[in-house]
DNA sequence: CTTGACCTACGAGAACCGTCGTAGTATCGT
DNA sequence: ACGATACTACGACGGTTCTCGTAGGTCAAG
C-alpha cells in the first residue's frame, strides 16, 4: 500500500498544493480555472479521490476542508523521476538530462545552475 | 493528429523494438515473456492498436508482419521527458536531474558523463 | 486431404481516468 | 424565519488502458 505514481490531473493538483500550502477546494478550483476551465465538483471529487489514495491529507475540523499534499514537492518529483528514467530511460541520468534538454533548449542562466548543481552533488560526498 | 504520449505498455514494447530492431509479434512476445508473464494476443492487440495511433509501422509483406518503432528513440524521449519537465518540473531541467539522481544514486562513472554531456552540450553552440 | 502449428482480427470485460450533475446539509444575511 | 449561498457526498457516463479468449485463415508435413 504504497503511494501511487499521481496521474496528470493529480499532478497539476499537487503542484497547486505545494506552492499554496494547504487549501480547500475552493482555493484549488480557484488557482486551476485561471489556467483552464474547470467545474468545483471535478476539483472536489479529484481530491477526494487523492484523499482514499493517500496522496493528499485532509483536514474536516472545518466546514471547508482543508487539504494538503502528503508528500513533499521533492518525494514526488524524485518518484517522478525515478519512475521515467527507469521506464524510458534504462537507467541513464545522461540520457534523461538529454532528452529534457531537447525537448526544451536551456538558457544560459540554466546551463551554468545544472553545472553548479554538479559541482555541489560531486562536492558533498 | 500528433503522435501522442506512449502509455506504459506502449513504451515497454517500443523498448524492445528500439534495441531489437523491425520485429515479429513472436520477438516481441518472446522478449517481455523474459521478464514477466504476458499472453501473446496481449502484445498482438497492443501492437495493433499502436499500429493505428501511428506509434510503430507495419510491414504486412510477410504473413509474420514486422512492427518498426514510428519514431527514433531519441525523439520519444525528448517528448517523455520534455512533457515531465512540463508538467512536474516547472520546466527546471535541474530539478528534474535533482529527482533523477535522487531516485537513483549514480556511479561514478555516470556523474563523469554527466559533466562531459555539459562539457560537450556547452561546447557545439 | 486432413491435421496441427502459426498467424491476424476482433470482441469484450475489468479497472481506471477525468468530468460533471444532482442531492442533501449547513450557514449567513436580511 | 427563510431564501440564497457554500460545502460535501455520490452516482454516472464516456473514454482509455490493459488484458485475454475465440474465431478464422494459411501453410506445410504426413
Amino acid at each position: 500500500m504504497s503511494i501511487p505514481r499521481p496521474t496528470d490531473a493529480e499532478l497539476e493538483i499537487l503542484t497547486v498544493l505545494w506552492s499554496r500550502g494547504p487549501a480547500t477546494v475552493r482555493a484549488v478550483h480557484e488557482t486551476i480555472t485561471g489556467r483552464r476551465p474547470a467545474q468545483y465538483t471535478t476539483v472536489l471529487k479529484q481530491l477526494q479521490i487523492m484523499d482514499e489514495k493517500g496522496l493528499v491529507k485532509r483536514d474536516e475540523s472545518e466546514r471547508a476542508h482543508v487539504y494538503t499534499a502528503a508528500q513533499p514537492r521533492e518525494a514526488t518529483q524524485a518518484q517522478l523521476a525515478g519512475d521515467l528514467l527507469a521506464r524510458g530511460f534504462a537507467g541513464s541520468a545522461t540520457s534523461l538530462l538529454l532528452g529534457a534538454l531537447s525537448a526544451k533548449k536551456p538558457s544560459k542562466k540554466e546551463l551554468a545552475e545544472l553545472r553548479k548543481f554538479l559541482d555541489d552533488y560531486e562536492g558533498r560526498r
